[in-house]
DNA sequence: GATTGTAGTATTGTCGACAATTAGACAATG
DNA sequence: CATTGTCTAATTGTCGACAATACTACAATC
């Protein structure tokens, strides 16, 4: 007896526009299932994927998920290796440098070009999102706010090859950061929370569109963010390669 | 009788370092195969590419040959439609931009940093690439031999993550251009050649090691070929809308 | 004549089964 | 005791078959 789609968080039936009329596929579904188990850290970093389990688990056939696997492979959220299965990533310190420079030159962009797209609407969306961030006591929780934040950024851009762009950056950060926040003892977690200010000060540059404002806002919140999510990383790798031993 | 293997380009067994035995699957080799049916041209911008053909020719079953599908859907060089089926894709000017604009962002910082990290087996690889693009009189092979230089400069730089978003990027760009290349009048053609002189400039900054000349010269090459590459699209799916009414 | 309904066919979506490979346990050998 | 060889179980790689859907052509209706 199997239970199909229990598992899926299933839209409530995205409010069909007259152009958008694809129907998502089961392996759309399915990708996007074990994307947010990833991104949920219900899958962390580093721990074996294996496909019979989710596929039952998930109500459908390997096949499927495995299709569903490789936009994961490609996304940067899984390793295949052939025979020997697939896991979630687990980046090394100089990965995170590499991706976080990357996402800062595409996000200066997209955000300058966000001072100039937005709308009055999306101005009181942005307010409104970094209001319920600024409240959000539970660290996994802000995260995700976090994310949504600055994916909501992206899209105001307007601009989508680097709206795709950002997001492959973003996720095998992001699952990073769960690691992290995982690994680490409890005290650890409550002494660096994000900064929020920067958070405010950088919604409130785009809303007035201040590009040059913003910008610089951008930079120093993703570098201070990350520099500090580097650093526990190579603790990490370090302690990991220190019990290998 | 299959005849497995004969459409793949076996490459002659690349000197596995020991580091390397991932001997490579079944399918990264279909992928190889259809990706470069369609930078070679074979498989055009906009062309429906059925399943059961295509598996047939390739000697592989469906299952195999949609996960590389899949992959290629991830890199931009395929769009898929539930039951309808995968087509190669075809840009719009306005995706031209943008890809382009996020090309010079990262390709950009790429020759940056080949600058300074490029060694002197490498300088002799670039210049000698480039005396090999100069003397090429052939569109197609010039644009593919093009390609494999801004590769290697890419590779130079030591960015692995500006290298794969850079890839991406260019798959597109580059079948796009093909098409453009077959539609077009063998006139038209002569009469826009790529043009040679920036590159022999862009490799010579390199190689000396002047990151602010490079970082001109690249972008003085992508612009200038990329608007004349533009202008042509803006062209034909003029035409193409012309002949739908 | 244009539109609508209705086969039939071609193509994609999904699945379960079997083959190939790896990893781990255990015995044999020096 | 360390090393090597062999067997077994678990897991992935690959395939062919069947179900679901979309496209085409043609007939029926107004």
């Amino acid at each position: 007896m199997k239970q199909t789609a229990r598992i899926f968080a299933v839209p409530p039936a995205p409010v069909s526009r007259l152009a958008k009329i694809s129907k998502e596929s089961t392996r759309d579904k399915v990708y996007a299932a074990v994307r947010g188990a990833i991104l949920s850290g219900r899958l962390r970093c580093g721990e074996r994927v294996k496909e019979i389990p989710l596929a039952e688990e998930l109500g459908v056939s390997r096949a499927i998920l495995r299709e569903a696997m490789q936009q994961l492979v490609h996304e940067g959220l899984l390793e295949f290796n052939p025979y020997r299965g697939a896991r979630v990533i687990e980046l090394r310190p100089e990965q995170i440098d590499e991706i976080v420079e990357a996402r800062l030159l595409l996000e200066t962009r997209a955000v300058r070009l966000a001072c100039e797209r937005i709308h009055d609407a999306q101005r009181d969306e942005l307010h409104a999102l970094e209001k319920q961030l600024r409240k959000e006591k539970d660290a996994l929780r802000a995260g995700q706010l976090d994310l949504r934040l600055h994916q909501r950024i992206w899209e105001i851009s307007g601009h989508v090859t680097i709206e795709k762009l950002l997001r492959q950056l973003t996720s095998p950060l992001f699952a990073m950061s769960l690691l992290m926040r995982s690994a680490e003892s409890r005290k650890d977690q409550e002494a660096s929370p994000l900064p929020r200010g920067t958070h405010e000060r950088l919604v409130a540059s785009i809303c007035e569109g201040s590009p040059a404002d913003a910008a610089r806002e951008i930079e120093t919140h993703l570098t201070e963010n990350w520099t500090a999510i580097r650093r526990r990383v190579a603790e990490f790798v370090a302690r990991q390669e220190a019990e290998k031993l």
